[in-house]
DNA sequence: TAGTGGTCTAGACCACTCC
DNA sequence: GAGTGGTCTAGACCACTAA
């Protein structure tokens, strides 16, 4: 049997474009480039890694198919700044006024410290009693109850969040960990299910004990796919709708 | 304002991959090429419509990517036989004796040949009233009842099946509807929702009154994207489990 | 007008499959 | 060995954006 090749033979190996795929992710991750920002062209590009123009376009498409980056024609390449404020939204179709869609409030309801536990331990890959820092939110439109949030942040990386006031927070919190955490929320895996209602969460969302709730559990993760928020969401079945094409 | 340019000038505007990519799919869809073929060689391809390899590839990628070809280096590029029987049961996770995965059973609990309802007409692109064929099946495994649907074709397109016993219908039906009204299904668009079950349905489902299902709303299409199949399935939330990828 | 991405060419060589 | 797709080149011209 041949020899297993190292990484960086194995590196050689691989076709120019995946090289140079691997080579502008890690520009993004290192964040020399930025979001919103433009990347260099693509003959600059093609240039400064010795490869031709085609070849560098491959690279980059597999990047804007991956949502990592965005063409415009005429303007440049842009690196995408992910906003799952809004994605998270798109299950849910809301209430509105005149065909306007409502912005949602949120209302922090909790603030703790508290050790991981079993579950959410292994979805962040922490040992179970981590000390984390755990909030529960509840997301309004117009004073009703829509979406009641469950998040756990592990308490090294996210400490500074217990110096801001609670009411300070704002209804984004992405953005709110990368200024006050230097932590970027670049992708997140989505698991939804549904169950009856509990008691507890049915007074909080002003439902009737028992109707069906979408549970929706989230992993939030930076660049290079570590686990950085665990969060689970719960809302009424009846708001709740979500479309998939299948091929 | 110029005029709006009538199909065929729009055609010629449009690139030549997207033009290929277009030619393509109306043989796939006029089964001229059928399912598990090769299709012609990129080379002979490209020389049959007067284009560069590279502008074949860019319209076969694209197709790739939207799951109606294949490619096998060495071997050709082939046309994807959709299979959705077990699309659906990616959405629910089973029994499983000693991890080996169940094979659920259909039985019809009702045929009947009816007009089409409000919902159902827009979803199919017919007019109310229409004609259809009105099926209920149910899927069990090990007799333990696990997903019940509501399946509505147009009868004009698929009269055929009335004249086969409904005992012989097998499980698969997409191949069904292939052999017997010359109908393939390429793709789908499947919508989820929860709610909690009714009282009739609780029984065939053999569920506590009340308790939360997952209903899946179904619009089978043709290649060039003409609704075929209506189709409504209901299975408990306890037993229902989708993950998403966000980016 | 300069610079960007979007499309397209007409090849080349390689890796793989099948006979 | 013949034929397939996979990768790659070194350009070209076009459409669009912004100064």
């Amino acid at each position: 049997m041949a020899p297993r090749p190292s990484a960086q033979e194995l590196d050689k190996r691989l076709p120019r474009y995946h090289q140079v795929r691997e080579m502008l992710s890690a520009e993004i991750a290192a964040r020399r480039w930025k979001p919103e920002e433009a990347i260099p062209s693509e003959t600059e590009i093609a240039s400064v890694h010795q490869v031709s123009i085609g070849t560098v376009r491959k690279a980059i498409d597999s990047l804007v198919a991956h949502g990592v980056l965005e063409r415009f024609q005429g303007k440049g390449t842009f690196v995408r700044r992910p906003d799952f404020g809004s994605s998270f939204f798109r299950f849910f179709r809301f209430a509105t006024v005149g065909g306007v869609a409502r912005v949602p409030v949120s209302r922090i309801l909790k603030r703790e410290v508290t050790p991981l536990t079993n579950v959410v331990a292994a979805a962040l890959k922490l040992a179970v009693g981590t000390p984390a820092i755990r909030f529960s939110r509840l997301r309004l439109i117009d004073d009703r109850p829509l979406v009641l949030e469950d998040i756990w942040l592990p308490h090294a990386r996210f400490k500074a969040l217990l110096a801001i006031d609670p009411r300070e927070f704002g209804d984004l919190w992405y953005p709110l960990y990368e200024e006050n955490c230097g932590v970027m929320v670049a992708s997140a895996q989505e698991t939804l299910s549904a169950e009856a209602v509990s008691a507890k969460n049915a007074r909080r969302l002003k439902l009737e004990a028992g109707e069906p709730v979408i549970v929706i559990e989230r992993v939030a993760m930076s660049a290079d796919r570590q686990p950085l928020e665990w969060r689970q969401s719960r809302g009424a079945a009846s708001e709740f709708r979500y479309q998939v094409e299948i091929r």
